[in-house]
DNA sequence: AATGCAAATGCAAATCTTTTGCAAATGGAG
DNA sequence: CTCCATTTGCAAAAGATTTGCATTTGCATT
């Protein structure tokens, strides 16, 4: 995946610190908050600040190339969207690989809200446990 | 609901800050943050401090009397729970009013998990939206 | 290649939320 | 009534995120 395509397609401009905030990203299959994306970042960019990763990951969160995910135990964790459109994600706690799902249970309920008169405009569906890999090294 | 019940069925102390945090949530059917229960308590009890009321949010949290949700928005929201054991929450993002759920997309999904290798430990379901009072008002 | 400007950045300080250490107070069992 | 573990208040620290502003920079357009 091409970092300066993903940023061009979005129509927001090609700064060194947006290329480093995604090859971040791209180089880890876990899932990190905004501190661990700067603690990485800051290895490639000496020097870029904490406020431009902050903003630069509302940016692109707000164009739909990361996803957040909030976790139980707290924080705001972020992801490159490895999938189009909605999904939800399956996240392990030991090495916070993420994995896109591929179902929705809106369907299932949409019927039942109506009844109850509730309009759902949003929602979300995390599943957090071990992934094979860690499930098997024992808990 | 009695407060003073509540607490020693988990063998918690009595106490007038814990008395006060649970009359301001029974008397909300809106979820709240730390922050907004600790400005009604503070009606209730002048004098209490913050800490005290995150530290007892930690403890009926723990021994399941209350219930947390973590907007996409941020923050995190506590709410009496109304429920008992497992379920999910149907939240109103007007007036924050909060529906407990009768269906848990876990079952539809477990086997398909489990194929994959990966072992659920939790999960979370959450709807925002809006309720049939607040939608009727126009958004 | 040079120009102009909106967008993006760095910096420092502010804000907001939550946590922690510790001494004093207190609930409730015996 | 006494005692002790639990709880509280306080003050300070820690942590996360945001904001204002001057400067820089990407890039579309000359």
């Amino acid at each position: 995946m091409d970092a300066e395509k993903l940023l061009k397609a979005q129509q927001l401009k090609v700064t060194p610190q947006r290329k480093a905030i995604l090859t971040v990203l791209q180089n880890s299959d876990a899932v990190l908050s905004a501190q661990d994306i700067f603690a990485e970042v800051i290895k490639i960019l000496p020097g870029i600040n904490f406020s431009t990763v902050y903003r630069n990951l509302d940016v692109l969160l707000a164009k739909g190339i990361l996803c957040r995910i909030t976790p139980d135990s707290g924080g705001v964790l972020y992801e490159l969207r490895m999938k189009e459109g909605h999904h939800h994600h399956v996240i392990c706690k030991r090495c916070g690989t993420s994995m896109p799902l591929e179902y929705c249970p809106m369907e299932d309920i949409e019927t039942k809200l109506a009844e109850r008169g509730f309009t759902p405009t949003e929602h979300r569906f995390e599943i957090y446990g071990y992934c094979q890999k860690c499930s098997e090294g024992g808990e």
